[in-house]
DNA sequence: TGCCAGGCCCTCTTTAGGGCCTT
């Protein structure tokens, strides 16, 4: 598979809002796409070491007694690392997986080298019209099939997926393009909204 | 472990403030 058709779309279900604040990562979740088709998937709970309050237990469905079985992070991001390797990224709202990522892989002295892209930043220039920019909203919005329960690594990412393709579809529609290469959305979530159509028309 | 984030984006802006979005 090459680097630039590959994409790796992924979730984190973590112990709280930041990795600076000593919060951790309890579940990974992420499709692997090619040319938009689904083409693997991974998922795995892990155990950050400590007991995760009920505010987590009740928002994600993972309980202390779940993850006292599951594995230790540093095992799952080693498997995680080998099955990003140096695909390109998404993620809704990507800057907060985007920073657990970066720190869990820290931990383990590992890096990646794709690019980070979010859903969220691109859905804000395509669907400016949605009633809010939240992964079920725009699921919601954009009649994507619901695949599983929110909150959950895998499902989350999933259909973080189906919102990528949706979007990726929409833009061919709407702009008559063929083709729309992983540059052209990095481009797109830094676009001022005035100037969206002008960048997906060229 | 035991704290309460941070990047993006809009506007009543840019010498700033506050809402959105993620767990």
């Amino acid at each position: 598979m090459s680097q630039a058709d590959t994409v790796v779309i992924l979730d984190f279900e973590t112990t709280g809002l930041s990795p600076q604040q000593w919060d951790r990562a309890i579940e990974i979740g992420a499709i692997c796409i090619r040319n938009g088709e689904i083409i693997d998937q991974f998922q795995e709970l892990m155990n950050p070491g400590f007991r995760i309050d009920g505010f987590i237990e009740s928002y994600t469905g993972i309980s202390n007694s779940m993850l006292a079985k599951a594995p230790c992070c540093a095992d799952v991001m080693r498997k995680f690392s080998n099955f990003i390797g140096d695909y390109n990224l998404v993620a809704h709202n990507a800057s907060f997986d985007k920073n657990f990522l970066d720190a869990e892989l820290g931990r383990i002295s590992r890096k990646y080298s794709g690019n980070f892209a979010c859903s969220m930043l691109a859905a804000r220039r395509l669907y400016p019209n949605a009633p809010n920019h939240k992964l079920g909203t725009l699921v919601e919005y954009a009649n994507i099939p619901i695949d599983g329960v929110y909150h959950r690594a895998l499902d989350d990412s999933k259909m973080t997926t189906g919102l990528w393709l949706a979007m990726l579809k929409e833009i061919k529609r709407r702009y008559d393009r063929t083709d729309i290469p992983f540059s052209l959305m990095q481009k797109l979530i830094k676009t001022p909204k005035k100037k969206v159509s002008q960048l997906l028309k060229n």
